[in-house]
DNA sequence: CGCGATTTTACTAGTAAAATCGCGGTGCACTAGT
């Protein structure tokens, strides 16, 4: 706060439940102007509209929610300026009716909640986040505050550079928690249901088991549920109303469901006492791991974080990833169609970009962003135009191709990284801290590999001693 | 890569096995139609 207050911008990496809100908060009630804070979901933004609310703090929420006369009036809001928490989206940020009010607004401070979205979904799946840093110089250069419950070295290099912070002051905790019993049980797909239903006999409830497909949520909730067990679901196919009532019931604090869903549930969800993370697919990276299990044992209790691994279900991940990110080829067909825009000296805007390009409006709205970020092209209200020489533009999207490429090669090796945690000899938490930076971590002495270690130290000890008794 | 659904093949007329096909996650915002 105090880092924040006196101009310098921040990242602050803390597990949830530490106060992270906290942090931003209360230095929106000491500033003058308006505090625009950008959450990845609307779910999100309601809950903490209303948490605001309660304390008197205030505060206005604009996305696509809104009917046009509510959002007229929060717009207003956010002109007349002052003291004023401001809840949106990144795209709302971005857009043409609602971008130029807040820049006008001259915020006093910028705070990207779960900043690991412009990592994890900025290079395709919502570009938006990649546009946040450009955005920051139409907003007056507002210190910029990026809240994360876990990044890697890595992912926080990558908010550092995307939000373009300067200087910034780091604030780091480490993501693990003692009371995590780490442990993996290899098991080919088919003795999977087997081994969920072995398990669940011992584990206590409420849990999460998380899956990598609509496809097996469905089935082992409709497996949990022939077998009496209680049991919710979610999964992003679900209707929302559907999903929001699942999200509730599990909530409850007297209920105790199992929750089987998709990587789609859990973001904000602060329930202090599941006890445990079963994961019934590898997850795409040991931070999406270390995410997820994080939501257990919040209480500080024990809670099991159990992975069902077998090598064959790589394969549905590397073919998620694969259709999420664009390619070089796509790239090259974006930078023609831009140059062909460029030599009548117009603006083109996505839509119109795609169609030239023979794309998905997605694909290229992610390219977009990627060489805006670059400083290749620049947005205006016409849409975008090359910003550079052809020459500096060339050189650019050559070296945005070898940037893709090493995308691509990262996401294999992250991938690799949770086959050698399932594989590893070591002790689990310290291979996950070593992932996240730490060095030489201790051995836990509570997950699998260091439980299988000491009772072998132990039963060699005891043998010892039958051999030769002491005097 | 694995799974479930659909189509083809096989032998001899409705059924079963084999082969082939298609698909898989995450959310915002906007628009058209009810």
């Amino acid at each position: 706060m105090e880092a924040i207050l006196g101009g310098q911008d921040t990242l602050v990496v803390l597990p949830t439940g530490f106060g992270k809100s906290l942090v931003y908060q209360v230095p929106a009630l000491l500033v003058e102007r308006p505090t625009i804070v950008i959450s990845p979901l609307i779910a999100l933004m309601i809950d903490q509209e209303r948490s605001l609310r309660r304390r008197n703090v205030p505060v206005v929420r604009i996305d696509s929610t809104l009917r046009a006369a509510e959002r007229r009036e929060a717009l207003e809001r956010v002109a007349r300026g002052g003291r004023l928490v401001v809840l949106t989206t990144p795209e709302t940020l971005l857009s043409e009716s609602a971008g130029p009010v807040f820049a006008q607004a001259r915020p006093s401070l910028l705070c990207v909640d779960e900043a690991h979205c412009i990592s994890e979904w900025g290079h395709d799946f919502r570009p938006a986040y990649l546009r946040l840093g450009p955005m920051r110089e139409r907003l007056g250069n507002p210190p910029v505050l990026a809240l994360t419950a876990t990044a890697t070295p890595h992912v926080q290099e990558d908010i550092l550079a995307r939000l373009r912070l300067i200087n910034p002051s780091v604030i780091t905790a480490p993501p693990y928690r003692d009371n995590l019993l780490l442990g993996v049980r290899i098991v080919p797909g088919n003795l999977k249901l087997d081994a969920v239903a072995r398990l669940l006999r011992s584990l206590r409830r409420p849990g999460i088991i998380y899956c990598a497909t609509t496809v097996a949520v469905d089935q082992i909730w409709s497996a949990l549920t022939r077998a009496r067990i209680p049991a919710v679901r979610y999964h992003g196919k679900m209707k929302a109303a559907e999903r929001e009532a699942a999200q509730k019931r599990f909530m409850e604090p007297s209920r105790r469901l199992v929750m089987v869903a998709t990587s789609a549930f859990g973001m904000g969800i602060d329930k202090p006492n599941i006890r445990y993370i079963l994961h019934y697919h590898a997850p795409g990276s040991l931070e999406q791991y270390v995410q997820e299990v994080g939501r257990a044992g919040r209480d500080g209790r024990p809670a099991h974080c159990i992975l069902l691994f077998d090598p064959d279900d790589l394969g549905i991940q590397e073919f998620l990833l694969s259709r999420g990110r664009p390619d070089i080829h796509q790239l090259q067909r974006v930078a023609e169609a831009l140059r062909v825009w460029a030599e009548e000296e117009r603006a083109v805007d996505v839509r119109a970009l795609a169609l030239s390009a023979h794309l998905p409006a997605t694909t290229c709205a992610a390219l977009t962003a990627q060489l805006e970020s670059a400083g290749l092209v620049a947005h205006t209200d016409e849409g975008y135009a090359i910003a550079v020489s052809p020459e500096r533009f060339d050189a650019g999207v050559r070296d945005l191709a070898r940037r893709l490429e090493i995308q691509r090669r990262q996401d294999a090796r992250r991938l690799e990284t949770v086959a050698a945690y399932a594989h590893t000899e070591d002790c689990r938490a310290a291979f996950i801290r070593r992932y996240f930076g730490e060095e030489a971590p201790p051995r836990c002495g509570r997950c699998d590999r260091d439980r299988e270690l000491f009772a072998a130290l132990r039963a060699s000890a005891e043998a010892a001693e039958q051999v030769a008794p002491s005097p």
